[in-house]
DNA sequence: TTCGATGCAAAGAATTTGCACGCCA
DNA sequence: TGGCGTGCAAATTCTTTGCATCGAA
């Protein structure tokens, strides 16, 4: 998921990590590359499954510490889509803002996006009382799977 | 939070559990009455609190079954906000139809309207690859008390 | 009188925390 | 070498399930 223009999400990472003073450690040079590969979000679950798999494996309370990290450096946006665990995904700079679709029927969870809806957002940021800095849109209801 | 036209949501809850064969258990009349009385997501933990204190205290169980029941019958949506735990909020079939502000700083929750966003949502309903049938937006950032 | 409704307690699942050791700067 | 980074296991927190009892139709 290199970008066309700039660093990759993992450079920028890794940039930011070592700028916050943090060391550089094994289980978040895995964890990192990992979620650059990632087209949409996956659970802390899902991402300890795939680092055993394939790259190396990390433990569980490394993930969670590594993830709430990232997030806190804005490196990470976690989603509460679906109905029960959270979601996490990398917040990239230029491309790659999107939303979700989620099928209740069988838990799939796709992303999209839509300019419509951005504007609508940034027009009325500006009206409620609070200081936007994310958003999380989620649509639910049957993927054409399941609808048919 | 009765409505101008119309039953209060609370009447047609009533209505439609027992034109699905449910009985009337007292458990249940409490926390229809609690909910009809909140403007906003609850989670079951506050649900329970609020209970116990005021009307008939229900038990934990009970409560996460009956909120269950409820959202497979469309009269209350479990809604994703904040970081953790699972919220529910009666679906009125009127005005009512909100979106939430979350600050992650203090974890306030608060109610939005926004035409301009449901219009966008309505458009693009149409062409995402799913039958859309509910949808969720959640606006993160400082509340004006955080952002100060 | 029958079957759903409810309470209580135990079980499950996701996430967090405590602590000792390992590794990077 | 000092301190962050990591793994392991225990602890927390939210949610679900099992089972016996109560209550509504």
């Amino acid at each position: 998921m290199t970008q066309e223009h700039g660093d990759s999400w993992e450079a920028r990472a890794r940039r930011v990590l070592a700028e916050s003073g943090h060391h550089s450690g094994q289980a978040r040079q895995a964890l990192l590359a990992l979620l650059d590969s990632q087209t949409c979000a996956r659970s802390a679950l899902e991402i300890e499954d795939s680092l055993r798999a394939s790259r190396r494996p990390v433990a569980r309370a490394s993930i969670y510490r590594i993830l709430d990290e990232l997030e806190r450096l804005r490196l990470v946006q976690k989603v509460q889509v679906g109905q029960d665990m959270a979601r996490y995904e990398p917040i990239r700079t230029g491309d790659g803002h999107h939303h979700h679709l989620v099928c209740d029927s069988c838990g799939t969870v796709m992303p999209f996006t839509d300019e419509g809806l951005e504007d609508a957002i940034r027009k009325l940021s500006g009206r409620v009382p609070m200081q936007v800095a994310e958003h999380e849109i989620v649509l639910h209801g049957a993927c054409r799977a399941c609808a048919a």
